[in-house]
DNA sequence: CGGCGCGGTGTTAACGATATCACGCAGGCT
DNA sequence: AGCCTGCGTGATATCGTTAACACCGCGCCG
């Protein structure tokens, strides 16, 4: 913390009035006259004086703060959800307190209680599976809980997300409208990522459904699964089952990983074997050829979670409603013919 | 902020002792007895309680806090240097504040401002350029500033960083020594990405050092410059100076979008025209062909930001030294030639 | 012309933790 | 026996801001 920092006593000696007026003089709304205030201001910013909130945090008994957790800073759809997110709470004078749990729930749980010492206002996490010790945590905060990018089975109170397996009953669907039936899955070989893993399991279950064989699982190593980890993968697959017809991948980075492999093999995509991913991610739309993709709508997520915390949060109290459920529409893009 | 959260004062009368005892029972290096320990340990459990930091912020003027403010979250450069700077920070104790001013200024000194409201222990800014209230602030935070990502002229406090420029000097002397003189750049048309910019002049001094022509640049919109954006760049490029040689683009996303287009337009690469790029994302040594790209090492950077903090912070006072330089040695990662 | 309302300001206490000093007590030393 | 040391614990003040109430003076209304 700072060595000598002003406090507004600083300033209410310079200015000649109480610590009352300085701390009223800087808020909107409170009746200070225009000269006192003005006075103020100019000695504060004299004084390089700085709002402490820790104070008034204290005081209040709010912070101002919304926690999030996501699995990983280096995702781009994480990014863009949080990015949403604190775009609109931004302006309601919100802001972030984000921490990445590295696709471990054990981490996630020391997170939240970390997280939850700063005393948030709400708290968004990603997924729905939590360590039984973190659901107590979150559960007993007394304050707005938001599970994102999932429809958890139990909530902990309000869900903004997507079935990631009904994703793959669409993925599979599609292919198989294509008369492609020898379909492949690569994903990660543990459940570290469980929207990864629920999507492996949406894909079981839509093979099954469609009465195909689930004979073509590669696993590319422990989540999250990299290009490289794509490409691999796709190398291992090409070599054992080279009558493949299509392949999912588990996110669009591994997708484009498992394109460059083929491309590097001289194996013509989509024409040999079709290839699809899952993020919308900017390289889905852009790789030559494109890559059939779900769009989850991450900034949405980000912008709907926002608003069901602004809303929770300004409901007057007493009047309690239930958890919202917001569920997100995703869409199937498909690999561009040109 | 919570509803009606537990505090020490209630897990002091559930066990039977003074809130002074509950507040040592969680330090670890005071005197309480096991027992009593073990019985607050247990209370508090039971109870579910839930440290409150804003307090203890407050009475020992500490946060642990450090603010960080990047550009974008969605650019994995910078997502890098924060992952490893909290990472590193974390065994400290210390958590991120993170905020993104969007590539402008204007937005970076509402950033700090609320930043320092929150009373961080340190702040880390990317980049030497800031506007004046925003320098002022800095400087009179009276905590340690940390620039990265470049080395200012006139630096606040403390750098971590590297010349942007000095790296285009290094690509241009590469491809130059491959016999290629006709030479573009892809990058922004404004300076909202200072450290693109300085890439830009870089490129402009080599290519004046070498006594090459500087008549190809083309400005790809306002940054940060995206894949497809790099895209539709190169095809004018293609389209106006079709006996380009090479092209240099701000970042290895476009680098990537600029591959694309060549490929839709059945332009081999490298043999027509080599590309190259900036950043070493992953994608930079996965696509097919591989990108020639530079390594700013941005891991690396993080921690080093970290040490600096934490051995400042840790300093004992009036030992005050002068502040710390660290020049990060870039690396230029040729495509590979397979 | 007296009381009331209101704008502008000050005083006091409080938010929940902790630094500091104080105290009681047991055990060891001279 | 007397004193000192150290451990375990409690009381009090404090961090910087703000809610709540009090107060003063002025203008307006009945």
């Amino acid at each position: 913390m700072q060595h000598n920092a002003k406090t507004m006593k600083d300033i209410a000696r310079a200015a000649g009035v109480s610590v009352m007026t300085v701390s009223r003089a800087f808020k909107a709304d409170s009746s200070v006259s225009e000269a006192t205030r003005n006075r103020i201001r100019e000695m504060a910013e004299d004084l390089g004086y700085v709002f402490d909130s820790t104070a008034a945090n204290l005081r209040t008994q709010k912070t101002n703060f919304v926690a999030v957790t996501i699995p990983s800073i280096n995702n781009a759809n994480f990014a863009d959800t949080v990015d949403a997110l604190s775009d609109r709470l931004a302006e309601a004078g919100m802001q972030v307190l984000l921490a990445y749990s590295g696709y471990d729930m054990a981490k996630e749980e020391r997170l939240i209680e970390q997280l939850l010492r700063r005393r948030p206002e709400a708290i968004v996490v990603t997924g729905g599976s939590h360590s039984d010790r973190a659901r107590r945590m979150l559960i007993n905060a007394g304050i707005p809980v938001i599970e994102t990018w999932d429809l958890p089975a139990q909530p902990i109170g309000h869900v903004v997300g997507f079935s990631n397996a009904a994703t793959m009953h669409g993925m599979v669907d599609h292919l198989v409208a294509k008369g492609l039936t020898r379909i492949a899955f690569i994903g990660g070989d543990t459940d570290g990522d469980t929207r990864g893993a629920d999507r492996r399991r949406g894909y079981i279950a839509a093979m099954t459904r469609h009465g195909l064989a689930v004979d073509r699982l590669i696993g590319a190593g422990k989540p999250p699964i990299s290009m490289r980890e794509g490409a691999v993968a796709m190398g291992r697959l090409l070599d054992i089952l080279p009558d493949t017809q299509a392949v999912i991948c588990v996110s669009d980075l591994s997708a484009f990983g498992a394109l460059t492999e083929c491309q590097r093999r001289g194996v013509r995509v989509p024409q040999d074997i079709a290839i699809a991913g899952f993020g919308a991610y900017e390289i889905a739309g852009i790789s030559h050829p494109t890559i059939t993709t779900i769009d989850p709508q991450c900034r949405l997520i980000g912008t709907r979670a926002a608003e069901v915390i602004l809303q929770v949060l300004t409901r007057p109290q007493g009047q309690e409603s239930g958890p919202c459920l917001v569920q997100i529409d995703w869409q199937l893009k498909p690999a561009q013919t040109t």
